[in-house]
RNA sequence: GGGCGAUUAGCUCAGCUGGUUAGAGUGCACGGUUCACAUCCGUGAGGUCACUGGUUCGAGUCCAGUAUCGCCCACCA
């Protein structure tokens, strides 16, 4: 390689270097794991979350994927065995929402296409929005191998979800049975406990007169129970009236019959220590197929649920007078008519939690049907040791608290979803009703049970919930259930690195699908990141403004400065705000090294690049320099190993910043200007110059990998001793040296006299330009003999002629 | 109803296993066209580490409690 005069565009554009580099990395082939990784070589496998396929960029990617990314370069800058498999999720409910949407403003739906059109029109509209969101994703830099991109909707994680299913169901981890689930009456379909968020609401607690059944059957005038509820409406679905055994006040109601308004429904009074005595009036009402607890009142007593609403949680047949009315119109009319009946005693504003759809926020309607479930009891006791004893650790420990509470309370998962937008349930049922489970392509060649052929069987419509194809992602991506030489090689993943608001959707569902189809722990550490807030710690929402585009801050700040002020000042779990004076201060700091390196280019001796790795021992600027590198990078890689990523940030930059362009150029400047030096001691100070800041640029290329891949290769060319790797991104992580005390000693005295003198020369009002004298007066003689051979960097940074007095003893 | 987190300079946040004058950035004040950089340089002001007790030779750091804010979990009509 001829070297010389290597030279950097005078100006830093940010957003510049981008494209032009990723294209370097993706040339290199550096991304994906070589064929033959180097013995003994520590392997690093990141678990990344994959974004929903519909989706673009937003703050919350960009977060992950600077975390992510930080990590993979520091790993593979160590020389260990790197992978970041890529993809995106097929997103069930959430992409269906989005078509929904779509197909509304054409005047289409979902009923209007069927099923088989549906999913056509889906896969039309994956193809336009699947390369967006990755596209985005190699803005902000990530090192992910996209030779092996994934979606879990392809045939790989289509296998996995079957053979996962079929595992489960021959282990007895799968049951189909009816229950009261939390439905969505937009999205018309299941939802799980955990897409059932509550939010307190005010609303009303009617109390309603049910008249007791008179001799003749009919409903007694002047003889009522007083029941209170906030949903009148179910009342149309109400099987009977409960009271507590031990209220002296309704006893003697107990085992009478009331008449349900409307319906006229004889509705038997029944005893349950369930209800509360001192809640409303003591007399509840019982609507086993519309209210949890009146679900299992209901069981324990026998009686039949009566359902009433649709899918769309409109009133049904059984609502008589009141069918086809939607919930809340039905309350209404139903509210009416009581208090013209008089039968409305009293209406009370009342505090209550109510569930939403998480996805479309709709009121949440307990629905009775018949549901798969995967049993967890099992899965979750061991997800749960894992963590107790150490096997796979979370980052803060805090979640690990969570992380616990939740296994123990575990419910078991409805997993089926009546959507049509995902991996359809591979059970197929003959016409006796039997259930037969199938891991094949093409499903099962007979029922498992009667042996009827495949023809008269009919295969489940409902879909799995996403999560549990996201649950199989660790190792879904490479080749399970095959025992490919990927699965050998790096699983488990190292690193699974997401939000703590996904833990229990998605890391449990991770560590208890994998520890039960692979038998080890999908990956070892757990780093939570917080959320990122918008100005002033809300939560950023489309529908609140207050969304910042990443793209948009990508293409005016440059991929360095988001990532940068998305790490420095940051704790892991801990939410953080990006405001616009942190970015402006990363994208500074971008500009600072590249004017840096550019001095550094600039100021090269001639004939300096022949020069070896100098041996000589150097000018204090030059030894103090390197200790402070040598302590920095030993700072560095500890806070790396303990996944200080933002602590790690800060130590780097400071000392770029502080240390190298702050005080050392200032102080090569004056030994490479000074008119006496050789030309070697020009040419060794010089050379040190450029090692540190080769150095400088290995410690931050995890964080703003552009610019300093940028400057690696200038600096290549002007002096190829001091990069060594054509890429900075395959270069390796530097080692700490030994520290020199006696230099950092000395130079701490050295900066306090400057800055000293500083200080008076600013008190004392003098021209910045002027030079006057500074007298010092060292303690003793030692003293008197260091601030001499500090003389010559003093002078020059102070602007000052020193005069070193005779040492005072005096004090 | 449980549980968790936060509370440190005007603002945004770091402070690991308790140890010398509590840090950073930004903002502010003042001064700078020195040939890398005004996306810069220099100097400076600014904090009873929410509050109350306790442990300790010593606490922002550990313990108990209180307050405010936020989050998670939870089938009471």
């Amino acid at each position: 390689m001829t070297s010389g005069r290597a030279e950097l565009p005078p100006r830093y554009v940010p957003g510049e270097v981008e494209p032009r580099v990723y294209q370097r990395w993706l040339e290199s082939g550096a991304f994906t794991p070589a064929l033959d990784p180097p013995e003994r070589a520590a392997r690093f496998v990141i678990t990344m979350p994959p974004p929903n396929v519909t989706g673009s960029l937003h703050t919350g990617h960009a977060l992950f994927v600077t975390a992510e990314d930080l990590m993979m370069r520091y790993h593979r800058m160590l020389g260990e065995d790197t992978l970041w498999v890529p993809g995106v999720d097929h997103a069930g409910i959430a992409a269906q929402f989005v078509l929904d949407k779509i197909l509304d403003a054409e005047g289409e739906s979902r009923a209007s296409l069927g099923r088989d059109r549906y999913l056509e029109r889906m896969w039309r509209f994956i193809d336009e929005t699947r390369d967006v969101i990755s596209l985005q994703l190699r803005r902000l830099g990530a090192s992910a191998d996209w030779t092996r991109n994934r979606f879990t909707m392809d045939e790989g994680s289509a296998r996995a979800v079957r053979v996962a299913f079929k595992r489960l169901w021959d282990a007895g981890l799968v049951y189909r049975g009816e229950a009261l689930v939390n439905w969505c009456p937009r999205c018309r379909t299941t939802i799980s406990d955990l897409e059932n968020v509550h939010r307190d609401e005010m609303g009303t607690l009617w109390t309603i007169r049910y008249h007791l059944a008179g001799p003749d059957g009919a409903p007694d005038p002047d003889h009522w129970v007083a029941v209170a509820t906030t949903r009148p409406e179910t009342l149309l679905g109400d099987v009977a009236l409960a009271v507590h055994p031990d209220d002296e006040r309704h006893r003697s109601l107990v085992g009478r019959e009331a008449i349900l308004p409307f319906l006229s429904r004889r509705l038997p009074i029944i005893a349950d220590p369930a209800v509360d005595p001192a809640f409303g009036t003591g007399a509840v009402k019982i609507t086993p197929a519309h209210d949890p607890d009146d679900y299992a009142t209901g069981k324990r007593h026998g009686l039949t649920p009566i359902s009433i609403f649709d899918e769309e949680a409109r009133v049904n047949e059984a609502g008589g007078e009141f069918a086809g009315l939607d919930r809340f119109e039905a309350r209404r009319q139903i509210v009416a008519r009581l208090a013209d009946m008089g039968d409305l005693e009293d209406e009370q504003p009342h505090a209550m939690v109510v569930g939403h759809c998480q996805r479309c926020g709709t009121v949440v309607e307990p629905r009775l049907s018949v549901q798969w479930f995967i049993r967890t009891e099992s899965l979750a006791a061991r997800a749960l040791a894992s963590v107790r004893e150490g096997r796979t650790r979370i980052i803060p420990a805090r979640f690990e608290k969570e992380y616990a509470h939740w296994l123990e309370n575990i419910r078991d998962w409805a997993v089926g979803r009546q959507l049509w937008w995902g991996h359809r349930i591979p059970a197929w049922f003959c016409p006796d009703g039997h259930i037969t489970v199938s891991d094949a392509p093409e499903g099962p060649s007979a029922c498992d049970v009667c042996h009827r052929p495949a023809g008269e069987l009919t295969q489940e419509t409902d879909i799995f919930d996403t999560w549990f194809s996201a649950g199989l992602w660790p190792f879904s991506t490479l080749g399970w259930p095959d025992d490919t030489p990927d699965m050998r090689r790096f699983y488990p993943n190292s690193v699974m690195e997401t939000g703590y608001d996904i833990i229990f959707f998605w890391v449990a569902r991770m560590m208890m699908l994998g520890l039960f189809l692979t038998d080890v722990e999908p990956f070892q550490t757990v780093y939570l990141h917080g959320l990122v807030r918008a100005q002033g710690g809300v939560k950023m929402s489309k529908t609140k403004g207050n969304v910042t585009d990443p793209v948009e801050l990508i293409d005016e700040m440059g991929a360095d400065a988001v990532r940068l002020a998305l790490t420095v000042g940051t704790s892991p779990g801990n939410d953080q705000r990006v405001t616009m004076a942190k970015l402006e201060r990363s994208r500074n700091f971008a500009n600072k090294l590249w004017n840096a390196a550019r001095y550094v280019l600039g100021s090269q001796p001639p004939d300096a690049h022949l020069a070896g790795q100098s041996t000589e021992r150097g000018s204090l600027a030059e030894r103090w320099i390197r200790s402070r590198l040598a302590a920095t990078t030993a700072d560095a890689t500890r806070r790396m190993d303990r996944y200080d990523l933002g602590g790690y940030a800060t130590a780097v930059t400071g000392f770029a910043w502080s240390d190298y362009c702050d005080w050392y150029l200032e102080m090569a400047k004056i030994e490479l200007r000074d008119p006496d030096a050789s030309a070697s001691t020009t040419v060794r100070v010089w050379t040190t110059g450029a090692e540190v800041l080769a150095d400088i640029l290995r410690l931050l290329h995890p964080v703003i990998p552009f610019v300093t891949e940028e400057v690696w290769a200038a600096l290549g060319a002007a002096h190829p001793a001091a990069t060594a790797s054509p890429l900075l991104l395959t270069a390796s992580w530097p080692a700490a040296a030994r520290r020199d005390r006696g230099a950092e000693a000395a130079f701490t005295s050295m900066a306090e006299v400057v800055r000293a003198a500083r200080n008076l020369r600013t008190e004392a009002g003098i021209p910045a330009g002027a030079v006057v004298p500074l007298r010092l007066v060292p303690t003793d003689a030692a003293a008197a003999e260091a601030a001499e051979a500090v003389r010559r960097y003093i002078e020059p940074l102070a602007r000052v002629r020193c005069e070193i007095l005779a040492p005072d003893t005096s004090a």
